[in-house]
DNA sequence: GATAGATTCATACATACGTATGACTTTCCC
DNA sequence: GGGAAAGTCATACGTATGTATGAATCTATC
């Protein structure tokens, strides 16, 4: 009954890091982030865990009490720097719109850093009636910051009329599931290896499609 | 080591039938396919199956030889339904936008119908590493469908350029992810029960979203 | 360098799962 | 109406899981 339970979580570490003679609990959370974004939460046996870790079976009840305890951990882990990024794209000035594109691209970069993530998101989404507290604490942020500059966007003029949250939800899943989708297009579309059918950039096409789902008439500054 | 594995599958029951005194199979596959959808292939057992079914615990070993089985074949009877429908709506005649609105009504359509699916969709998309087969020809019948109806816009003029793969991504998930995020959106933000901010049509909204994101530079006919 | 606390370790336990088995019951056809 | 096929049922088996337990080992402080 002995856990360390506080404090600790000192470095940024935001990929996928959990390098050898890391404390044994730095390496669970860094070994449950892959495995779970991989396998999701009952898939991600605590035997895989610190096998993974190189720990002993025993590790994740001793430092984390639970199973769910070190998915929670995890979950926080990847999604902090997440809504960070996320409210610090938001703030930086310029017409709404450019500042949304800004907030985009933060996102896919979030999410070519961390390329367990949106996995991560869409599972929790789907996964549980009700996200885990770090899950629903980060989607809140991103759809309030997302819908808070549509406003504005509207309020000024750049942006055509419609429900805020209706068009934060369109913009936010498109890095999420671009994302997730984009790396398997080839695959899905029968080419069989890599083969790009186009330019294959989610990012840029991602920005378009937002600034011309939103925008109010202006063309495309492309 | 008698299975009946042939045949069957007759009526179209879309829906969530499965009311009692229907053959057992028949049973199974609407249990199968509810706790499928909420709790996923591993978080649904065949106990709770068979006993949502009002069936004995080896009902589904004996009619569909396993569990994974059973699976395919509720994934079957979801999908085929959405195939149909959508190459029903990509195939009636006028300008590609239009056509295009009309697959992503039909799309809402089906989703209001069968509530369950979003979930489904979304879960057989991140949960394996590759979706089984009626999900990957699912995605790959309608991804081209899009595809093709961007493209002849792309040529007829009415729709801006832009990889036609990215863009019938952009477009497919809209009614994916409104249909599952839409209803949290209230409790999501903190607004007790229900009480929408604003209009909270995601059809409406993922409609006039799509057609400003793809289209080349005509106003929403609004 | 002894000692107390922190950590690791092997193992045990209770439970839940998918599936197999064999007996029992219903259904249907001649 | 008798018998075979189809279907149902209770139960058993082997395995995998999360967690508990207590001994063993390491670490640091005096």
């Amino acid at each position: 009954m002995n856990q360390k339970q506080g404090s600790a979580r000192k470095g940024p570490m935001p990929t996928t890091g959990g390098s050898r003679n890391d404390p044994t609990a730095q390496r669970l959370v860094a070994a449950g982030r892959l495995l779970f974004a991989h396998k999701g939460f009952r898939g991600a046996t605590i035997r895989a865990i610190t096998k993974e870790a190189g720990a002993n079976l025993g590790a994740v009840t001793y430092h984390f009490a639970s199973k769910e305890a070190l998915y929670h951990a995890v979950l926080e882990q990847c999604l902090r720097p997440l809504r960070d990024r996320v409210t610090e794209a938001a703030a930086v000035p310029g017409p709404p719109l450019d500042r949304i594109e800004g907030v985009v691209r933060g996102f896919f970069a979030h999410l070519r850093e961390n390329p367990d993530m949106p996995r991560f998101m869409l599972r929790e989404m789907v996964e549980s009636a009700r996200p885990a507290a770090p899950v629903l604490a980060t989607v809140q942020h991103v759809l309030t910051t997302f819908s808070i500059l549509v406003r504005e966007g509207q309020n000024a003029g750049g942006i055509r009329p419609g429900n805020p949250y209706l068009m934060a939800v369109s913009v936010v899943f498109q890095p999420v599931h671009l994302s997730v989708v984009a790396p398997m297009l080839p695959h899905l579309l029968g080419h069989p290896q890599g083969k790009a059918p186009d330019a294959l950039d989610p990012e840029e096409h991602a920005v378009q499609f937002v600034r011309a789902g939103l925008g109010a008439g202006e063309e495309i500054t492309a």
